[in-house]
DNA sequence: TCGACGCGC
DNA sequence: TGGGATGCGCGTCGAT
């Protein structure tokens, strides 16, 4: 254990660190503005200056994008020396004269965003930024010549753009910054987006043409295909010189007979480095603005960012952000055997400031925090474990203690000195909250909680546990880090269980000795960093990264917002319902034993299958999985619509025992003593599709179909003073069903606001809306809602108790009126046979293995998820987009109001009375816009919300 | 530990 | 051919 501080192994020399520089080197920051002018007009909301009207929406976009570059850059280590915004010239170059059809079926600029091309012309001058622009070129053109410029003599290139066209120049010193995402993207993205490395881009891009550019590429020639052929052969001369010996007739025969097309569609993208440079290096030096800008924003009536500027550079605004750890260089894959044994426990602050000394060195830091319960809002800290390099890990224990009740007198107790532990939160607050610091964490939600509980935000995080989940979602259950490392690893961690003991003789963590401790913490430390090592890279190999970043990585945080805020509930009124529910059981008991003529276990489906079928001798129905007689609702429906007294009871008593037993009981129990609130844990990698999942209670399954139910909804309340918000998604499955399958008649009635389950109706049974029965829009909404889930003509007759023949003709109908439906189906089925996964809009993959399964049932129930999924899942990610933006929307709004729950389609807030209107519309705002601006959406997302006392007054 | 059941979206 | 026959979860209870 001696050697364990000894220089520094192979794995932490490879850590690039910052260069020593001599002379002031040039750091050159090109924002692509012409670009940028229409992300920004897509993404924001239509925004007209008050006192004209004048459209400025993208102009205002682009100030505040100025602005933020230019206060956040300055606290960085990378601040820019030189800053320029680029534009095209004009709408012919000399690409036109390579292919008169380059750009030919670019539609024109929008009619509201032509008056703010000068302005973003104007905004940028106001700045004191050159505006750099070159008759014959575009602006593509110019950021190529700088950036090689700038890059061959030592410097170093920053493109603010996140256009594809662009990525080809990304290399050494050469990185690009989407501040609309706020991401970098280095070679391992640009690998992630074409499969193939930065300097291959134009090879792949030749291939498979662009058609917003309208370039040609080769026929039937996607960006995969391309780069596969590119990583096969090398490069594009090499791939059509060797064209013939292609396998596929198909590619074989279009790649010899496009050859020139592909040659020319190259010279169309590729950025030349030769264009002449409009100004001079020197002239792009960075300068704070003048006075100039002030009278601008005055001019253009953008009042808080003149006001943030009026304030100056260094405004509360300013923080810089976490770095982006994958510019890193991807660390070594490290095979050495796990030796628990060879771990430190850390019990002096000498010891504990060389381990951070190393975590800083390295970059990177893989930590677990132990604890003496499972619950992260209530659990004391009992050490935390670091693991700086594979093999290379420690255990700082903090709150062991002597077991209180065990041992003899004579015994001799383990010597306990330990850090205090506000000594070692003191010392590793700096280091966890480091943002050039990597911290990886397995399940990093609950140290994350722990941690925030003793002062420390740690940030920035990555998540094993969420990195499996974007990868192989579906494809295995559990995520956890005992499977995970029984898998990759081929190593088998110590269980809790061996340190602890199970059963009655379980202790808690704080009792175990500290060597047993030790080799069990400082083993998932180790763990977990070499599981990030294997794991990690994938992403990008895998086209995962950007679904981890923005899907993945940031909910731990968000969640443990809203997990230790908890919500409140009224004991009182649980406590009086469950009196209640207990007093007519008991009369639906006694009544029970009656008709039946015995007594017997209401709660037994077996006991009761015997009475109903045998004693009894009603006809039994269907039976279960195993082959029982089916006991369930619909059953008892049936048979009570026979005229039969028992099920009738049965069917009152099970609602009420349910009632009872899963929510107005549990719910008292579930209420925190600390905070008189109820603190759920949600779940990041439980449902394949990307839905969270709510535990310990679970609040995502609280009634509200019923009135008796509804009344525990009415015990979910805001604090004196404060009120519920409930905001939730209008049919987003549906509205998603219409985007993804393209069905023209379903997006026109939600463009158009229409009651969908008649216009359904109306469509399928060809009866006007008007004055429609009820009934026929309830069969058009089961219709509806049977499609989203792979409905078959039996389950619909069953759901609709019509006969099975109806049902069929049902869907027929459906699918002729429709029959965009039909082909998504084909598609998601051919896809998930070949592939065995599907993909979401947001390109999550779930992953769906029983799609190869053997037995016919197991394929069919396959083809049902994979149709589903892609829909269930895109809700998902729109929920999650959502919730990621929610708490940095209602903080700059200055509000107090905070998320408690999701439940799917929904989110509660809990606010004070008088922000309730404020954060309804910045929840809506923030909710229908949540897609954007990766997707567009062809259909409106619609959110309603309401506030109220309790939950239920608020759904 | 498993199956049946039932609550939610 | 014909059986099986709506997606995703979690918690409780009884039976084993």
């Amino acid at each position: 254990m001696s050697d364990v501080l000894d220089p520094a192994p192979e794995t932490l020399a490879e850590i690039p660190r910052e260069p020593t520089q001599d002379g002031p080197k040039v750091r050159l920051y090109l924002v692509d503005g012409s670009g940028y002018i229409f992300r920004a007009y897509h993404a924001l909301p239509p925004l007209t200056r008050k006192s004209d009207g004048l459209p400025v929406g993208a102009v205002a976009g682009f100030c505040n994008m100025l602005w933020k570059l230019l206060v956040d850059m300055r606290k960085e280590a990378d601040a820019p020396t030189h800053l320029a915004v680029v534009f095209d010239h004009s709408e012919k170059t000399f690409r036109n004269d390579l292919y008169d059809q380059y750009k030919a079926h670019r539609p024109p600029a929008p009619e509201d965003l032509v008056p703010q091309f000068p302005l973003v012309r104007e905004a940028t001058k106001a700045f004191g930024v050159p505006c750099l622009e070159l008759p014959g070129y575009e602006a593509d053109d110019l950021i190529a010549a700088y950036a090689c410029k700038v890059r061959d003599g030592g410097g170093e290139v920053v493109i603010v753009s996140s256009d594809k066209d662009l990525m080809q120049l990304v290399g050494p010193n050469v990185s690009m910054l989407d501040t609309m995402k706020n991401v970098k993207i280095g070679p391992e993205q640009v690998l992630e987006k074409f499969g193939v490395p930065p300097e291959k881009v134009v090879d792949v891009q030749a291939l498979c043409g662009d058609s917003v550019d309208n370039v040609p590429g080769a026929p039937g020639i996607g960006i995969k295909t391309a780069a596969q052929l590119i990583q096969e052969y090398g490069d594009l001369d090499t791939l059509l010189a060797r064209a013939g010996e292609i396998k596929q007739p198909k590619r074989r025969e279009t790649l010899i007979a496009f050859a020139d097309q592909i040659r020319l569609s190259r010279e169309l993208v590729k950025l030349d480095c030769d264009t002449p440079l409009p100004a001079p290096i020197d002239e792009l030096a960075v300068e704070d603005p003048g006075p100039p800008l002030a009278e601008f924003l005055e001019k253009m009536e953008f009042r808080t960012l003149a006001r943030r500027v009026a304030e100056g550079f260094g405004g509360a605004e300013a923080r810089a952000p976490s770095p982006a750890p994958e510019m890193r260089a991807p660390p070594k894959p490290q095979h050495g055997p796990i030796d628990v044994e060879a771990y430190q426990c850390v019990r002096d602050i000498p010891t504990l400031e060389a381990w951070i000394a190393r975590a800083r060195e390295a970059g990177i830091v893989a930590f677990d925090t132990e604890t003496d319960a499972l619950s992260s809002a209530s659990a004391a800290l009992c050490g935390v474990s670091l693991a700086v390099a594979p093999g290379e890990a420690c255990y700082i224990p903090v709150g062991h203690e002597h077991d209180g009740d065990g041992g003899l007198e004579f015994e001799r107790k383990e010597d306990l000195a330990q850090i205090p532990c506000e000594e070692v939160i003191a010392r590793l607050k700096p280091l966890l909250e480091d943002p050039s610091v990597l911290k990886v964490a397995q399940n990093a939600k609950y140290d994350l909680a722990v941690l925030l509980r003793h002062g420390i935000d740690v940030a920035p995080i990555d998540d094993t546990m969420l990195v499996s989940f974007a990868l192989e979602g579906g494809l295995r259950k559990s995520h956890g880090m005992d499977e995970l490392s029984k898998q990759w690893l081929e190593h088998e961690p110590i269980s809790f269980k061996k340190v602890a003991g199970t059963g009655k003789t379980q202790k808690s963590f704080k009792h175990v000795d500290l060597a047993a401790a030790t080799c069990y913490a400082a083993e998932d430390a180790d763990v977990t960093l070499r599981l990030y090592e294997h794991l990690r890279p994938r992403l990008a190999a895998e086209g995962l990264l950007t679904v981890y970043e923005t899907l993945e990585r940031p909910m731990p945080k968000v969640l443990v917002e809203m997990e230790l805020a908890g919500v409140k509930v009224d004991p009182e009124q649980l406590r009086l319902l469950s009196n209640d529910f207990s007093v007519r059981m008991a009369e639906l008991e006694a009544e029970a034993h009656r008709l039946a003529g015995r007594p017997f276990n209401l709660g037994s489906p077996k006991q009761i299958g015997d009475i109903l079928f045998k004693e009894m001798g009603l006809a039994s129905g269907r039976t279960t999985a195993t082959g029982a007689a089916s006991t369930d609702a619909s059953m008892l429906e049936d048979l009570a619509a026979q005229g039969h007294e028992l099920p009738r009871v049965l069917l009152d008593w099970r609602q009420l025992s349910k009632l009872k037993g899963t929510y107005t009981d549990a719910l008292v129990e579930a209420i925190s003593p600390a905070t008189g609130r109820v603190h759920t844990s949600f779940q990041l990698a439980a449902a394949s599709t990307g839905r969270l999942a709510s535990t310990d209670p679970n609040l995502q399954n609280i009634p509200i179909r019923t009135e008796e139910g509804r009344k525990i909804r009415r015990a979910f309340i805001a604090e004196p003073g404060n009120v519920l918000i409930s905001a939730d998604y209008s049919q987003i499955e549906l509205r998603l069903l219409a985007h993804i399958g393209d069905i023209p008649q379903l997006k026109k009635a939600f463009q158009e606001g229409l009651d969908i389950h008649a216009m359904t109706a109306s469509e399928m049974f060809g009866v006007p809306v008007e004055g429609m029965p009820a009934e026929t829009r309830r069969r058009a909404k089961a219709i509806n809602f049977g499609i989203v889930y792979g409905i078959s003509a039996f389950g619909l007759a069953n759901q609709l108790n019509i006969p099975r023949e109806e049902a069929g003709a049902y869907i027929k109908t459906y699918f002729e009126r429709f029959p965009g439906i039909r082909t998504y189906m084909d598609r998601q089925q051919r896809q998930v046979r070949a592939e065995g996964f599907v993909t979401t809009i947001f390109g999550r993959k779930v992953h769906i293995p029983a799609a190869r399964g053997k037995s016919q049932a197991e394929r069919s129930f396959a083809d049902r998820a994979a149709i589903n999924a892609p829909i269930q899942g895109a809700a998902a990610d729109v929920m999650r987009r959502a919730m990621i933006r929610m708490p940095g929307a209602l903080k700059a709004a200055g509000l107090k109001a905070r998320m408690l729950l999701q439940v799917h389609d929904e989110l509660v807030f809990e606010a004070p009375e008088a922000e309730a209107d404020e954060v309804i519309r910045i929840a809506c705002q923030v909710m229908e816009k949540a897609a954007e601006p990766v997707v567009s959406l062809s259909v409106p997302l619609v959110v309603e919300a309401r506030a109220a006392a309790n939950w239920d007054e608020a759904h």
